[in-house]
DNA sequence: CAGTATCTACGAAAATATTCGTAGAAAAAT
DNA sequence: ATTTTTCTACGAATATTTTCGTAGATACTG
């Protein structure tokens, strides 16, 4: 197998495979709860899904741990033993993954036009004055070092 | 069948499922020429992956042509006979098509945070002097208008 | 005209992603 | 101590996306 034509997270870890929505589903929860178990895991997305209509339907428990095995097996995610439980922790960081996949969606829908993207992003969103002065800061920021 | 769980474009046209990637890659080339043929996307479409590393593979003429058939069942083109071959446009505009994959892209990967999206954008890109202008005048529009 | 190239239509294989049922072990509950 | 619950592992069914081979029609070339 080579890994000509797939999609590559070039984090701090090499070789490590594009997460699909599912499993995005899922490292998100891993990153704001630190290590969990699949239980906890599988609780919390069907929480997040129930509140919100437009997202698939609740999955159930074997799905969520095929899923985190399959993670595992990928290296999206390290595992400890604790008792007969596993406690799971993404091995990616988020922002690194956000990054990446940033990337990927900038070439992929705005044909690499970071600029199109941001109009895109506040031309239709209501974006909050305080979202707004966090990002004038940041554009300040940015020329300054320029 | 229903729509529940579906992605949906809600563009002026309603009932249109979200375009894969590979028809997304389609669907530039569409607005990027204007009613093309099956064998001009084609062509393009292998200029772009071979000029492109980290693309796909070539796709063979029939890939290509099958795939818009699908998109021409699914609606996302539309196609008028020219003698023996058939011209293809697309039925979405691409501004539409961005700003709802956009909406799911934010929601799955930055969890609906739209500054956040923004911030990774600005913080990661090298973001020209004239984008980071347009990106500040458009921001003080934003402002009036509040 | 005969042969070759090019087009559409279509079925189906291949690759990928998602879902779930079942089995067996370990813990908890009664 | 027996039953019930809760884990993991794993195979396999489903669904989706992508790819391609083949067949038949039409146009082009020599």
């Amino acid at each position: 197998m080579t890994t000509k034509g797939k999609k590559i997270l070039k984090s701090a870890f090499m070789n490590i495979s594009k997460p699909t929505d599912s499993e995005l589903e899922i490292l998100h929860i891993l990153w704001a709860q630190g290590p969990s178990t699949v239980r906890t895991v599988n609780d919390l997305l069907n929480e997040q899904r129930r509140s919100n209509p437009s997202a698939k339907e609740p999955a159930g428990y074997t799905t969520t741990l095929k899923l985190m095995q399959i993670m595992f097996e990928k290296g999206l995610v390290t595992r400890i033993e604790e008792g007969r439980t596993h406690a799971y922790t993404a091995t990616i960081h988020e922002s690194d993954t956000q990054g990446l996949l940033l990337q990927q969606f900038v070439d992929n829908t705005f044909r690499g036009s970071t600029a199109r993207l941001v109009m895109q992003a506040l031309g239709n969103h209501e974006a909050s004055t305080e979202e707004l002065d966090e990002i004038k800061a940041l554009i300040a920021k940015i020329e300054l070092g320029k």
